[in-house]
DNA sequence: GCAAATTAATGATTTATTCAAG
DNA sequence: CTTGAATAAATCATTAATTTGC
C-alpha cells in the first residue's frame, strides 16, 4: 500500500526558514518570475511548486495583518478601559461604558443611488464647497 | 509631564469597522448632512468630529486609488523594472549568503537583465490558476 | 510512555472588493 | 452597466501539537 499521498505541501524547516527570511526582507506578493525563482531555489530542500510559494505569501501576509489588527484592537480596548477608572463601577454603565446598540440602518448603496428618495438629507449645496475643515464639506455623491 | 492631549483623532476599532462598512457600501464623498449623521452615529463609539469623517473618506478613497494605480503601474513597468536590483529586497543577500549547502545562484545579473528569460509558462498549472495572475506583475510596497 | 481525542496552525479554495476600460 | 485584472478576506480542510486516560 502506497503511503498516504499527502494531499498538501508541507514545508521543510529549511524551506520555511528561507521563506520567512524573504518575508522579513520585504517580500509580500512576489511576481510570477519571483515565484519561479523562489520555487526553483526551494526545490533544493524538498518538493515544492509555484502555487505553494504563492499561497504561502498570501496566507502569511494575511495572517500577519490579522494578528496585528487583533493586537491593536486589544490594545485600544485596554487603553480605554484603563483610562477611565470610574467606569469600574457597574451602575454607571448608563453613560459611556458600553455603547448600546444604536440603530445601524445607514447609508447603503441603494440609498445613494436612489437619491431622489432622500427626504431628510440636506440638498446638495453644490457649488461652493468645502466649507471649513470644521463641520463638514459638501459634495454630491459622484461615485 | 503633561499628558499628550493627542492632537489628532484616532478612530476606535469599532468606528473604523463602521466607516469601512460604509465605504464598502458605496459611500465615497458624503454630503454635509451625511457627514453630520455619520458623525452623530459614530460618536457613540468615541470622540469624533465632522471633519474627521470628511477627511477619512477623502483619504481612504485617495489611498485606495493610489494603491490600485501603483499596482497597475507595476504591471505596466514589470518587464523593465525587473532590471532594478532595488526592487528585489531579498536578492543577493538573502540567497547568496545564508543558503550554503545547495548551489543555485538566484537572482543574478543575467536574470535581472534578461527578464524575459522565463521561457516556460510559469508555475505548475495544476488544476487551478494562481498562475494567470502571475504573468502580470505585482510587488513591493505597502503590502 | 502511547495513542485516541481535541485543539491550534496553516495550506488551499472560494467569495467579495476595488478601479477603470469598453 | 458590464467586465477584466488583481487581490484580500473569509472559509474550508488537513496536518501538527497538545491534552488526556490508561
Amino acid at each position: 500500500m502506497p503511503q498516504a499521498p499527502s494531499t498538501r505541501w508541507c514545508p521543510t524547516p529549511k524551506q520555511l526558514m528561507i521563506l520567512e527570511e524573504m518575508y522579513r526582507s520585504g517580500v509580500r506578493t512576489p511576481t510570477a518570475s519571483q515565484i519561479q525563482q523562489i520555487t526553483a531555489y526551494l526545490s533544493h530542500y524538498g518538493r515544492i511548486e509555484g502555487k505553494n510559494v504563492f499561497y504561502w505569501f498570501q496566507n502569511h501576509k494575511a495572517r500577519d495583518r490579522q494578528k496585528l489588527r487583533r493586537r491593536l484592537s486589544r490594545h485600544h480596548h485596554l487603553l480605554h478601559s484603563c483610562s477611565h477608572p470610574h467606569s469600574l463601577h457597574f451602575s454607571e454603565e448608563t453613560f459611556h461604558s458600553p455603547p448600546p446598540p444604536p440603530p445601524l440602518p445607514f447609508y447603503t448603496r441603494s440609498y445613494l443611488t436612489s437619491s431622489t428618495g432622500s427626504p431628510s438629507p440636506l440638498p446638495p449645496p453644490s457649488h461652493f464647497v468645502i466649507v471649513s475643515r470644521e463641520d463638514a464639506a459638501k459634495r454630491q455623491p459622484e461615485d
